[in-house]
RNA sequence: CGGGGUGUGGCUCAGCUUGGUAGAGCGCUCGGUUCGGGACUGAGAGGUCGGCGGUUCAAAUCCGCCCACCCCGACCA
């Protein structure tokens, strides 16, 4: 490609739109365009690399046995009702003119498995694995970050269908390998965490997290022993403090007028939010329960949920709350709380003489024991785990590393085929529940993620994998007779080659040329330059500060040995990853 | 949905406090000089000042309502 024939609109200056590095730069460098919140154009840079990531992904998913299909972007309502995901609030929803509804797909569990209902009969016709990469719809509450969250996103979805729970577990290795190489071809680290299941279901699932600082994911991981979660589904040891034998001092309830929030009440006290015990009110469908935590911690409402065994628990209304506690909002406490289940924090086990809500409005308790003032229902693992939190696995302690979740990939089990009538024919004669499992990748995600993690303060550094072109070429006066004819010759051997390889021959500055180059970040530069008329050009890596000067006709062959290398550093990565990562 | 912020030529922003009919840099067009890290110079083109309404002789500027977008949080794959 001729760079004067390409479209791709570079900005000298930062859109104020863009926060992220990634973000500043694929606007910078041309690659994406925005059009609304969350939605976004690929131009020609950003929809070859898009395309370069597909590839990889069709590659490694053909090679694991997986088959591409093309799932319609629309779909009906009656198949996301038949799981009741229909109420899903990242739907959009719409009717057609006689009413009916519709949705944009979001994810296609129901679709598929209509699929699979559909014409798949017998155990003899798996294992069966369909994917697609297209483009979702989600009503993101807070789209961000560009591509990174988009409300139209580019995703590789596949799902897998299996006779039993074992084979299911061969599907979802399969998937394992062919992700993890995936994302290493692309350039990508990540780490493998456990996760939270989310508007997907099912139990087993891990994620690939990508480590950056501007993540929007907290992922917390134990140096000792390798331990790694989302903090969302993070789990924490259980290790009782050496209680100091503190004396108990006698319970007395005071006055707090409109002390409401831990800041508040801890100011009016005097006290840490340490010394104060939170007590959250829940319901958990019918039943309403009380949850303790310490005044600086959060409840993880997911662990709250498996606690209680239940799927969904909410933060009760103001009118239940009083009910319940017979006081406004702001002052529940478990002391004399009777008739609800109170559910605390392991960690409250160990604290002595706290601060807990009066059940009284414009009341607190001060000096709560356990046992002496309170009669805990079940003690759990409850919180929000942060750094220095106890390893679940080993004796280490939890750190934390900001993460872009990059992949997704889950055991559904039957929750999808038996809500929706999908059985097979078993070798026994029973008619059996297909056993599924799903494998999400964000392809448009990772055209945010790739330069998150690979830039300079000059711009991209694409991994030759995915970049938009392998090699460029800076023909730096395209009016200079010598420079013109090593560049095209040049051009011409590489293109000859199979070399994705674009000339800069534009009538610009070589100063432009440079700053595009290195903005846009093809990782093969060669500068065809003043040089050229003692038969010498210049080749650099786009990751390198220094360039080499080599002999003309020594060109094609050093530029294909540096692709050639480029290239095989990915796959030895790709390699390494499965070997050293699989538990 | 809660909190904060921004909306002025294609881009980045100034002007708003104190009302008087819009400006800079970059980019763009034409000419000249330049040509190895975003050149210099001369001449140009280009703006319903987010929208609607109000106050006023007069509104980018003051007031009200609305919209859009960004960031933090909630939520989420």
């Amino acid at each position: 490609m001729r760079a004067s024939q390409l479209f791709f609109p570079t900005l000298r200056e930062v859109p104020a739109e863009a926060e992220m590095t990634s973000h500043k730069l694929l606007l910078r460098g041309g690659f994406i365009r925005r059009v609304g919140a969350g939605i976004y154009n690929y131009l020609p840079l950003g929809y070859r690399v898009i395309k370069k990531i597909e590839n990889i992904v069709r590659e490694e998913m053909d090679a694991q046995g997986a088959q591409e299909i093309l799932m319609p972007g629309l779909v009906p309502a009656e198949l996301y009702r038949e799981t009741g995901r229909w109420d899903e609030d990242v739907l959009f929803k719409f009717k057609d003119r006689t009413d009916r509804e519709y949705s944009i797909g979001f994810t296609h569990e129901e679709v598929v498995t209509d699929i699979v209902r559909r014409d798949v009969r017998s155990y003899r016709e798996l294992p069966l694995n369909l994917y697609q990469i297209q483009s979702k719809g989600r009503d993101e509450p807070r789209p961000r970050g560009g591509v990174v969250r988009g409300r139209e996103f580019i995703m590789l979805d596949a799902y897998s269908f299996d006779r039993t729970k074992e084979d299911c577990d061969l599907a979802y290795e399969k998937m394992w390998i062919a992700f993890s190489r995936i994302l290493a071809r692309c350039g990508l680290d990540a780490i493998v965490v456990e996760a939270e299941s989310g508007a997907i279901g099912g139990k087993e699932n891990e994620e690939y997290m990508v480590l950056a600082d501007s993540g929007e994911d907290v992922v917390l991981h134990c140096p000792s022993c390798g331990y790694a979660a989302n903090a969302e589904r993070c789990e924490i040891g259980d290790r009782p403090a050496a209680k100091p034998s503190v004396e108990m001092r006698p319970l007395e309830l005071i006055d707090t007028p409109n002390q409401r929030t831990i800041e508040e009440v801890t100011q009016f006290l005097g006290k840490k939010p340490e010394d104060l015990v939170k007590t959250l009110i829940y319901k958990a469908g019918n039943e309403v329960v009380a949850a303790l935590v310490r005044g600086d911690r959060d409840l993880n409402e997911a662990k709250l949920a498996r606690t209680l065994e239940t799927k969904h628990v909410e933060m009760a209304d103001a009118e239940t709350i009083e009910r319940v506690t017979g006081a406004a909002v702001g002052f529940a406490g478990p002391v004399g709380l009777d008739g609800v289940r109170i559910i605390a924090d392991r960690e409250i086990a160990d604290m002595a003489n706290f601060v807990v809500g009066g059940n009284k409005t414009d009341t607190h308790f001060v000096n709560v024991n356990l046992d002496r003032d309170i009669k805990v229902t079940t003690w759990a693992d409850l919180r929000i785990a942060s750094a220095g939190d106890p390893c679940p696995r080993c004796d280490g302690t939890l750190e934390s590393l900001r993460a872009i979740e990059a992949a997704h990939i889950f055991k559904l089990g039957t929750i999808y085929s038996e809500a929706m009538g999908a059985t097979f024919l078993d070798a026994d004669g029973q008619e059996k529940p297909f056993v599924m499992g799903c494998y999400g990748i964000g392809v448009s995600r990772m055209l945010a993620a790739i330069p998150e993690v690979h830039n300079d303060a000059d711009g991209i550094i694409w991994p030759i994998s995915v970049a938009p072109f392998e090699v460029e070429i800076l023909l730096l006066n395209p009016e200079d007779n010598d420079q013109c004819a090593v560049a095209t010759l040049l051009y011409e051997e590489l293109l000859g080659s199979g070399v994705d390889v674009l000339l800069d021959e534009r009538d610009e500055r070589p100063g432009v040329k440079f700053k595009d180059a290195d903005l846009i970040g093809i990782p093969i530069q060669v500068v065809c330059g003043r040089l050229a008329s003692e038969g010498k050009i210049e080749v650099r890596l786009r990751s390198e500060k220094d360039k080499q000067v080599i002999a003309i006709d020594e060109g094609t062959a050093r530029v294909l040995e540096l692709r050639r290398s480029l290239f095989q550093a990915l796959e030895e990565k790709a390699d390494v990853f499965c070997a050293g990562r699989r538990k």
